[in-house]
DNA sequence: ATAACAATACCGATTGTTCGGTATAATGTC
DNA sequence: GACATTATACCGAACAATCGGTATTGTTAT
């Protein structure tokens, strides 16, 4: 159904260079010759790996991003162990994934300007679909459904705006102490 | 001690065209035809009004939606009612001041990117200065000066995620759901 | 007339993009 | 083994368009 893409090694690679450019300067804050410069390849030779140009690049960061959030932060909630420490595993992985509140998130980054009216509905049905995973695991430890899909929808919020305030404070302390207490705020 | 600029009637004209502008697209976004489009007046006309161009286009929006944060949302914290009512009242005036989450916060826009290099400072001390307030508030409200500062923190933490969540998944019940519960959440 | 305001026309620089072409290595053909 | 073919990876140079920004010349008020 959905288009798989074949990378090449080397179109990876390429990716993972791209991929900080993108998050500290934004889509439209980003230009190729910062990514250029960031990924050591020509301008024409980016063209090589994403015929379709910047949004193909965005694109593809996006998704790398994407599969990498699914790989080692909701993983963790698929396993076989007690919610409360999966929950826990996945808060942990968190905290890596932000950079405890360093890193912007992709999903944020992507949701407003010339990148909104690009992917906004890719990024909304991710939201979504990362929020009901969670509320699922919080159907599973005994959590009405309802309440559930709430509390989850606010976690999310919650390190949303955690990411920006880390930002602007220069503070990294808010993005930890949210996160240590996510399990229980989630569970209790 | 700071350079309170004297602005023509014009030019204030002109900065309630330019805010939106920059709102929906943030400050690298944002194009000089886009603002002359905006605000009805050709370029040179702009630079008129702000010699030193786009960066002092953003910084008068920015302070314009500065004082207005404060005589609509900070103001009603400063009256002489009981704190609960007060808080009441900003909250009902953040509800208008973002439009139920539909408006972008100008500290978030101008938190990342060339945005950040230019007014970051700015933007830091505006934040502080705004959960300071509210915090003394709490103070007033017989609640622990840490614990004041912590819960005001995590206030603007959710506003900053809710207004994020409204703009991807296109829904204001979560903003709204929030300011409704701020009241409790902060003083209780 | 004097100053504030606005428009036309223009600037060099950079934007995202494409062209034409090269080097290397794998693949198929005889 | 020898040779043509194809595919992948890359780049310098240039493209039209637009960027942020100016110089110049009116207008429009007072």
């Amino acid at each position: 159904m959905s288009a798989e893409k074949e990378r090449s090694l080397s179109t990876q690679k390429a990716i993972l260079k791209l991929i900080p450019v993108f998050r500290k300067y934004g889509y439209e804050g980003t230009t190729l010759s910062m990514l250029s410069q960031a990924s050591g390849l020509g301008k024409a030779s980016l063209y090589h790996h994403f015929p379709q140009g910047k949004a193909q690049m965005a694109r593809a960061a996006f998704d790398y991003i994407g599969s990498s959030f699914e790989d080692t932060v909701l993983e963790p909630l698929s396993g076989k162990g007690e919610p409360r420490e999966r929950i826990e595993a996945m808060c942990c992985s968190l905290k890596e994934f932000y950079d405890n509140g360093r890193n912007a998130c992709f999903l944020a980054i992507m949701s407003f300007g010339e990148a909104d009216n690009l992917f906004h509905d890719l990024v909304k049905q991710k939201l979504k679909t990362w929020i009901d995973i969670l509320a699922q695991v919080l159907i599973e430890a005994g959590i009405e459904a309802n309440q559930a899909k709430d509390r989850s929808t606010e976690a999310m919020m919650q390190i949303q705006g955690a990411v920006i305030l880390v930002r602007i404070l220069d503070d990294t302390t808010l993005f930890k102490k949210l996160i240590e207490n996510l399990p229980a705020q989630l569970l209790d």
